[in-house]
DNA sequence: ACTCTTCCTACCAACTAAGTAGGAATACTG
DNA sequence: CAGTATTCCTACTTAGTTGGTAGGAAGAGT
């Protein structure tokens, strides 16, 4: 599996989206107490993602439908269904295409003939592996399984 | 998961080397009897190849010693162990490196932080799924499934 | 010697990924 | 209604990879 940074940042992004509005994490950013929208600029601070990079993903994720944005002074993103209902399939179908691609080709219309024909339902067994995990997997697992790394480090940085 | 041209092609080159000894499938290409050697210029035929591409991938598969190559008129290839011990995990990382990669990294290395966290054990679950499935398929068993297409289809298309 | 085949290096064109820049639309504030 | 903050959108640059080609050198048989 090749995970794009356009892909990899898009689900920190969703991440940081989600732990703003429900109010996980509070990685320290910029402090902002809106309420439930957050700005680009401080997700982009938060998770160390290029501004204008990160500006181009949150549109492919608003066009998905999974954010909805507000423009203006005081607008930013927020996701349009709760945390455990978006999978990491969505967001990563939502910039990246399909999941399973063979020379460029979705997995099933690969075109094999002779003894290579065998080799459609291996690359369809593997994209059903890779779907049944991360299609099982919600943003909010991801933030509620906190692992050995305790998040918050109230502790300011440098 | 990204499978590339080269994959792809070693993948099938190496069921055709496979074919050709164990004398499977007899797909029509250039009717050498030889025996058990296959020639570069054959595999590249039956299975539409670009030659001088094949030979850099067949490099790399002999590098890997997946093959065994022969030198001289009356070479070409063959595998060094019987292609019920060869896997497609095998064919794949010889030549494409490791098969999870996140944002040019094995996925083990991502380098998380925040609500972010939780990510590498996603990408660890994907690579899982993935090797469990391209280790336990060998090149034996890609042969004898012969699944429903019998190959030839005389008709030509429009 | 001659021929056949693998071996190896260098090269080229096209595409994609990653990141940048600049401005237009929109919404709130005073 | 002016002003400002923010999303929105397009175009561009740069660097790396992929897919593919060319041309020979090394080795093996006849």
């Amino acid at each position: 599996m090749f995970v794009s940074a356009r892909s990899d940042y898009a689900l920190r992004a969703m991440l940081a989206v989600a732990a703003a509005a429900g109010g996980g994490g509070g990685d320290g950013g910029g402090g902002d107490r809106v309420g439930e929208l957050a700005k680009a600029a401080s997700l982009a601070e938060v998770q160390d993602i290029p501004l204008s990079f990160l500006q181009g993903i949150l549109l492919d994720l608003r066009r998905a439908g999974l954010l909805h944005s507000h423009r203006g002074a005081d607008g930013g993103y927020a996701l349009t269904r709760p945390a455990d209902e978006i999978t990491v399939g969505d967001v990563l179908r939502a910039v990246g295409g399909s999941l399973t691609t063979v020379r460029g080709l979705p997995a099933e219309r690969a075109g094999y003939h002779g003894v290579a024909a065998g080799l459609t339902d291996v690359w369809l067994a593997v994209h059903g592996a890779i779907a049944t995990v991360v299609d099982s997997t919600t943003l909010a697992d991801l933030l509620t399984h906190a692992p050995a790394n305790p998040t918050p480090t109230p502790t300011p940085p440098a």
